[in-house]
DNA sequence: CTACCCTGTCATCCA
DNA sequence: AATGGATGACAGGGT
């Protein structure tokens, strides 16, 4: 990397020197500061699965720059970018696009009106352009005219000869149909019509990327894009390459939600590209790359550009509806996002295949997220700032689930959509009821909205209780269960115990019916015989003594005896 | 196909 | 009176 920097940095000094001599001023400031520009990486901190960020905003910040740092799925693809970017910042050499900038003031200054799509006025920020006005003399043209031919002898000499009219040959150009001439020879069309250096054409290409614009691929575009090829092809790179830089915003035309997967995709067929084109470029001498590049991509791009071109209908034609939304939440609610599933679904079916064929992610799927607030930890996540005043979005954490997994939204969710409810369920439900009743009353909704609103929160706060009650339920059903085993191990453990203790008293009974005998047998009667155990005992009493104690044998059978005797007197009466 | 479980929702009671 | 928590009951979907 570093030698390829230092190849091109030397390579422009000795340019800009031979430009010098012919009176061309070059500015390399700009150039040489893009090295570094997209270096300044912004940290994105945490990153969190559960946002609802639209999309279509991206495509009002510059080159993503400006992504919510909570969009995990944008990581690849913006550091793809930017890397990419910085590539071709080290790659391309950035001068004839430079130098069309200048045309580009030469042509406008002379005739504006006829310069067909030239829209842009002097936004070029470059010092190229600026320098090169201040200079603008006789000699100046005769080397526009020097750098034209050479450029059109790059293309194809023979067909293009030298033209004294600028104009003429602007309209020349733009009359040409076949792409692949336009590749070597609008790069001057689009100069002159593009106000812009290389630097913002590829800014301007990120944007349009971005941006998904809602129309067919005008001219204008198609010179745009090529004048990044212009660079490239001026510089040894290759045409073919640009035919995959302009076929990447027809990929996000056609499906804005999968703008950021095909980017992946072609991105990554572009990256790949112009990596093997930096390495190459080391090692072999530039005038193999070219060609190299350019068979190699020949055939991805005209089989993309067909792809693209049959799809090109719908896809456009949903775009529309993503590049016509505002920053409104209302309408980014009410499908105009693009990347709600079930909105672009139908409408971006046609190149999801295409796109998914070539992406290892879909990030259509992964955008809008399930906003069910069944987990508890929904409270406890990071906030989103939301249009709204001080209400916060809670995204579900995105540790504990799949976070590209595709996700059904609750009905309550499309019931607020379907209604431009601008507020999420979440929001709905967790925002405190003043604000909830402000809301109500301070919004201007509709009484079905305010139903709908009602009805949402009524829902889920009832969902929560319901969950909340079952958690305890279970929570109940699971300690009752423990109490059980526990009462049933302390009645096991009191039995064991019980029959412990009468085994115990077993014993001990025999060991003093053996004693009372053993006593009693060495005790004497009047008659000096010996005391019988059956009709005497032995009571031990409170006071420790042991004394000798007949037996009295209860009377059972006479008492019984004597019960049956009074029955039987009883009947006889 | 049925049983079971899970979840959302409604109705109702109550604080 | 409004709001919300708690809970039984029911329905629908998944396993």
């Amino acid at each position: 990397m570093q030698i390829a920097k230092k190849y091109f940095t030397e390579g422009l000094i000795q340019l800009t020197i031979l430009l010098s001599l012919i009176g061309v001023r070059v500015d390399f400031d700009s150039y040489l500061s893009g090295y570094y520009t997209p270096l300044i990486e912004i940290n994105s901190g945490p990153s969190s699965a559960y946002i609802q960020t639209p999309f279509h905003i991206l495509r009002d910040t510059l080159d993503g720059y400006g992504v919510h740092p909570k969009c995990p799925e944008l990581d690849h693809f913006f550091a793809s970018r930017r890397l990419l970017d910085e590539v071709r910042t080290l790659g391309s050499l950035r001068f004839p696009t430079q130098l069309n900038a200048w045309l580009v003031h030469e042509v406008s200054a002379s005739n504006k009106d006829d310069s067909g799509p030239s829209t842009t006025t002097t936004t070029n920020s470059t010092d190229t352009s600026s320098g090169l006005e201040s200079n603008r003399d006789e000699p100046r043209d005769d080397s526009e005219l020097l750098l034209l031919e050479g450029i059109a002898a790059l293309s194809d000499p023979a067909d293009h000869p030298p033209t004294p009219n600028i104009d003429q040959h602007w309209n020349s150009l733009l009359s040409l149909s076949d792409l692949d001439s336009l590749v070597m020879d609008t790069d001057i069309t689009s100069a002159i019509s593009q106000d812009v250096s290389l630097h913002d054409a590829l800014v301007a290409f990120g944007v349009v990327t971005e941006r998904a614009e809602a129309r067919p691929l005008t001219q204008q575009q198609r010179t745009l894009f090529q004048q990044e090829s212009t660079g490239l092809s001026h510089s040894d790179a290759s045409p073919g390459m640009a035919l995959s830089l302009a076929a990447l915003p027809f990929v996000s035309l056609c499906n804005l939600t999968g703008n950021v997967s095909s980017h992946s995709a072609m991105g990554g067929c572009l990256d790949e590209a112009v990596f093997d084109q930096i390495n190459q470029l080391g090692l072999e001498g530039m005038d193999a790359i070219d060609n190299q590049l350019m068979d190699s991509l020949q055939n991805l791009d005209s089989q993309l550009l067909e792809d693209l071109d049959s799809d090109s209908g719908l896809s456009l034609e949903s775009s529309s509806d993503m590049s016509s939304s505002s920053s409104s939440y209302c309408e980014d609610e009410c499908g105009a996002t693009g990347y709600s599933s079930e909105v672009d679904s139908v409408a971006s079916k046609g190149i999801m295949d295409y796109t998914t064929a070539l992406s290892p992610v879909d990030l259509s799927e992964s955008v809008w997220h399930d906003h069910s607030y069944s987990s508890p930890n929904f409270l406890n996540q990071p906030s989103v700032t939301l249009p709204h005043k001080g209400i916060k979005e809670e995204p579900l954490s995105d540790d504990d689930g799949p976070r590209f997994e595709e996700r059904e939204l609750s009905r309550d969710e499309l019931r607020a959509r379907a209604m431009c409810i601008p507020f999420s369920v979440l929001q709905i439900v967790n925002m405190p009821v003043e604000e909830f009743l402000e809301v109500l009353d301070g919004q201007g909704l509709s009484p079905e909205q305010v139903t709908l609103l009602r009805d949402i929160r009524r829902r889920g706060k009832n969902k929560l209780a319901a969950q909340n009650c079952r958690k305890r339920k279970l929570d109940a059903i699971t300690g009752l269960e423990e109490e059980v085993e526990r009462l049933q191990a302390q009645r096991d453990r009191l039995l064991r115990e019980k029959q412990l203790k009468v085994k115990t008293m077993g014993a001990v009974g025999q060991q003093i019916e053996q004693l009372t005998r053993d006593v009693l047998a060495q005790l004497r009667d009047e008659s000096g015989q010996p005391l019988n155990p059956e009709r005497f005992t032995l009571q031990c009493g409170a006071n420790g003594r042991v004394v000798v104690q007949p037996i009295r044998r209860p009377a059972v059978a006479t008492s019984t005896g004597n019960k049956t005797v009074k029955r039987k007197k009883e009947k006889k009466q």
